[in-house]
DNA sequence: GTCTATAGTCAGATAGAC
DNA sequence: GTCTATCTGACTATAGAC
């Protein structure tokens, strides 16, 4: 990876942020160095804080981008029936989940490592991440299609479940991606009071 | 917590161990010093090495001996019907997550800072956990009170659900924990097809 | 924008006294 | 079993040359 001087910000600042996520997602983000994020991306280490401040910073970018990537590519459509909504969304979230493994599981697992500002401001966003599933089910509670005892830890429920495809998931194991989702909607809808 | 001179062994063994659980879960593992450790027990970072070799045989110790608790408080009952096995065993799942959260947090998390060979180890003791659900799933189907496409994802997908409570359940929050294991109770039983 | 060099701090682990 | 002292190495972040 070692390489020559020369400036090439186009094509190092991205680097940067992958080499981060991927290394703090493997490792955890104490246990990388700011010397082995800049070997990945072929610089010094002093070239990294041309690019974020400091470490933290790089970790709350990370995760801030994830949320807000998350929240932009959901579109939901209120006009739908709510299970065909539920439907949406749970493909939505195991699929971005097994896109992006990496910033999946740092945005769940490192959120101790934020500065408590840092960790308010994520959190802000994983909450209307949450509220945007909690509105399919109050909808669908309210249309008669699905019944639960409560509304709130359902969601909290389902997420924890989706999320964990991604811990086990392996590309080329026994079951592909579509099926996954076909099995996950099963249990989904099961659990939520629409029983077939 | 600084003390003069003195032999207390049965007292700094545990003292170390329950440091430790709560330092590498609130901070993770890499994050942790052995002076950080030493300094909650009350003596000085050499003193640790009388009860461990190393950092990482401390990690390891905290994740095999929470998961072999697990495996021998889990009593199953295979002659009972598979509907009542199976709110037994999300009973017990989520009393023992909620007694010991850091424990719980630590043997998901801090996976990847064991070496290969102890990750092995580890991963074996997690399976035989994850196989006593299953068997509760299979005996259900055959009895015909459950349903599902999957019995291995279902239990992948139901123990992530159960684990999750650790990490938003609170100590005098909203819901006491004999209500959240009822409402957990309906979400798994209409999960597994069992629709009332 | 990237390099080299370094300041300043802290880490894990060990040795030998008590 | 615990202490003090220390070895050796790594860390983040910065300064100044190119």
């Amino acid at each position: 990876m070692a390489r020559t001087q020369g400036s090439r910000a186009e094509i190092t600042g991205p680097a940067v942020r992958d080499a981060a996520r991927q290394l703090f997602a493997r490792h955890g983000f104490a246990a990388v160095s700011m010397r082995q994020i800049a070997a990945e991306v072929g610089v010094q280490a002093g070239a990294l804080y041309a690019y974020t401040p400091d470490k933290q910073a790089l970790l709350y970018d990370l995760l801030r981008s994830h949320m807000e990537d998350l929240l932009a590519a959901w579109h939901d459509n209120p006009a739908a029936p709510a299970l065909d909504r539920l439907d949406a969304f749970l493909r939505f979230h195991i699929q971005t989940s097994l896109e992006r493994p990496e910033a999946v599981f740092l945005s769940y697992m490192e959120l101790r490592n934020l500065t408590p500002e840092n960790r308010r401001l994520i959190a802000d966003l994983r909450r209307r991440y949450e509220d945007a599933l909690e509105a399919i089910l109050i909808a669908g509670q309210a249309q008669g299609s699905m019944s639960m005892p409560d509304t709130r830890l359902t969601t909290m429920a389902l997420i924890a479940m989706l999320t964990g495809v991604a811990s086990w998931y392996r590309e080329g194991g026994r079951l592909d991606q579509d099926r996954v989702m076909a099995v996950y909607g099963d249990l989904v809808r099961g659990a939520v009071g629409a029983c077939p």
